[in-house]
DNA sequence: CCCATCTCAGCGTCACTGAAATCA
DNA sequence: CTGATTTCAGTGGCGCTGAGATGG
């Protein structure tokens, strides 16, 4: 219990801090490939959940639903997503990804890779594969507080 | 090295998604006591680091001078801050926190260690502590890259 | 009537680049 | 002169709130 007596040992603080460090490195790296980070995690949460609705994303992206709205018109424009009428409710869009979305997340996955080898460059295989376990733990908890996730 | 193939798989993805999760809990938090994430930021940095200029407190921060330099300013301006002229260089002014600074690091230190248990609510204690020690690593390394640190 | 989605409009925080002045 | 820090000025991405329209 010692250990959370100092923000040191906060994994909040740790988290905002390693994303700090990494969000340049990793914005650049998309940018010389045209995207944007909030469309590339998009793409990515898409692609796990083809066929859901712009709020649905917003909810998986830990975003609100407008500020997904501008991202997804703007993914829209440059034909990495296409949307369908739900047939069963008259209002509602559903997103899937488009053949060009899925070559824009091929054409970035080698320098994202080099960079999670950076990142990754103190741990042992056992201890990276532990990590990213932990997250999802993390992650899922944080998704469980956002109300309901269709499943 | 399959569970690389997908965006699931990266340190990246799941550390930005983990942090965007919390990012507006901890900003309420904060907000609460008064204070903003850059502000928290740079108090417990600078607990750790006492006596360091505001450049090197930037690159600890993984921000860079200028920023970090509006963030100090606030802090000056709000007291939490002081700060010395460095008597062996003339231009440079070293930064210490205020005992006002420290009251406002305990103001808010339930609310973060709250909010730090609900991120680990589905860890157990070992699971917590190899995150923590895992998480180290990763920035000690993103630093490491961040140019002369010093000591 | 109620609730969720979609859309339009405006806002604020925070990190960025560029450039100039100071000093070891 | 070179390199680092400090300071002033301007920019932009990205997430936010509020409000209105549509449809089950």
């Amino acid at each position: 219990m010692n250990a959370m007596r100092e923000p040191e040992g906060y994994l909040i603080y740790l988290i905002k801090q390693v994303e700090l460090g990494v969000r340049r490195p990793f914005e650049e790296l998309l940018a010389a490939k045209g995207i944007s980070t909030p469309t590339y995690t998009a793409l990515t949460v898409l692609r796990r959940w083809p066929g859901i609705t712009s709020s649905e994303l917003a909810r998986r992206s830990f975003v609100r639903a407008q500020t997904m709205a501008e991202t997804v018109n703007a993914m829209l424009d440059s034909g990495l997503l296409r949307r369908e009428k739900d047939p069963a409710h008259g209002r509602q869009m559903l997103l899937y990804i488009t053949a060009e979305g899925d070559r824009m997340i091929d054409r970035v996955r080698d320098d994202v890779q080099d960079l999670d080898a950076v990142l990754a460059s103190a741990l042992s295989e056992e201890d990276r594969r532990q990590l990213i376990h932990h997250l999802r733990a993390c992650r899922d908890v944080l998704l469980a507080r956002e109300g309901r996730v269709r499943v």
